[in-house]
DNA sequence: CATTGAAAGTTCCCTAAGGGAACCCCAATT
DNA sequence: AATTGGGGTTCCCTTAGGGAACTTTCAATG
């Protein structure tokens, strides 16, 4: 399968496809978020394919979204996210927003999230990160950036 | 290529995947949110495959995330954004300031991204829904919630 | 010293999904 | 009747994912 090249796409969400948007990506990070951070521990949880999740998680360190160290003098490693990686936990967090509000029927979200700061379980919401008020899709207008093609 | 179903899993993540993860998925719906909402725009737009747009098109529509509409009275259609597609947006915003800060280098950012409310030009920040403070990924702990396997 | 054992990959074949280009259908216009 | 243009289908080819078996490396054990 030939595969288009969104990486060199002048457009943030397709770069950021690029290395985030291959099948198993996102749930090879979120193992990893919430501890799940070596090869045999990722394969059994998510039955993936051996041969793709060598693939990905070589990537993703090339991305330098993931760092992977040895933790044994046997040659052992495990995998963390990098603060790089960590920002893409934050595109993970809006997806379980997203599956938890539209997909998950009668059943309820399968996991909660407890915030530290104020202890309470609860979801995340997007804010300007100049004014504080609520930023969704429709309250911007798009302008070329300095990065723009033109 | 994801012949493993993502949909069935119990994962908001792994469900959202199932719908918004398929190469080019971010891309159609990046361009239908800024006003190119025909199979002809979309294609010459993107450089997609027209099979695989029309793939895309169909099972985004299916799902509730696109509505197609006619536009004439000769068989022509648009595509819109639901309230449910407008919601997979957020995720795209999100991708957007990871890219920007990760992966736009010296050029900087294609597009900025002015905010109605402030006018400022700006970008967004994840925050708690409940208390308002950042919420981040490692300011939040996993629990089992009413949707989990146990 | 040879054996065991487990983690972390490789290698191989098969199938299915993406790319590209040509083709088709329909309704309005000329 | 012929033309035009949007919105798709159909076809073939290539390549990526799935699955299972195999390999490598090194510490620990007998």
């Amino acid at each position: 399968m030939q595969r288009t090249n969104f990486g060199e796409m002048v457009c943030s969400i397709a770069r950021t496809v690029d290395v985030f948007g291959e099948p198993w990506t996102p749930l090879i990070l979120r193992d990893v978020w919430v501890g799940l951070s070596r090869f045999e521990q990722l394969q059994a949880d998510l039955g993936i394919s051996r041969k793709v999740l060598t693939e990905r998680l070589h990537y993703l360190v090339e991305h330098g979204v993931l760092d992977r160290r040895p933790y044994d003098r046997r040659p052992r490693y495990e995998y963390v996210l990098t603060e790089k990686g960590a920002g893409l936990v934050d595109v993970l967090m809006v997806m379980t927003a997203w599956g938890d509000k539209w997909l998950a029927g009668e059943a309820g979200p399968p996991v909660h999230y407890r915030h530290h700061a104020c202890g309470e379980i609860s979801g995340v919401e997007l804010r300007c990160a100049h004014c504080g008020e609520p930023m969704r899709a429709y309250d911007v207008d798009p302008l070329p950036g300095p990065g723009s093609a033109a």
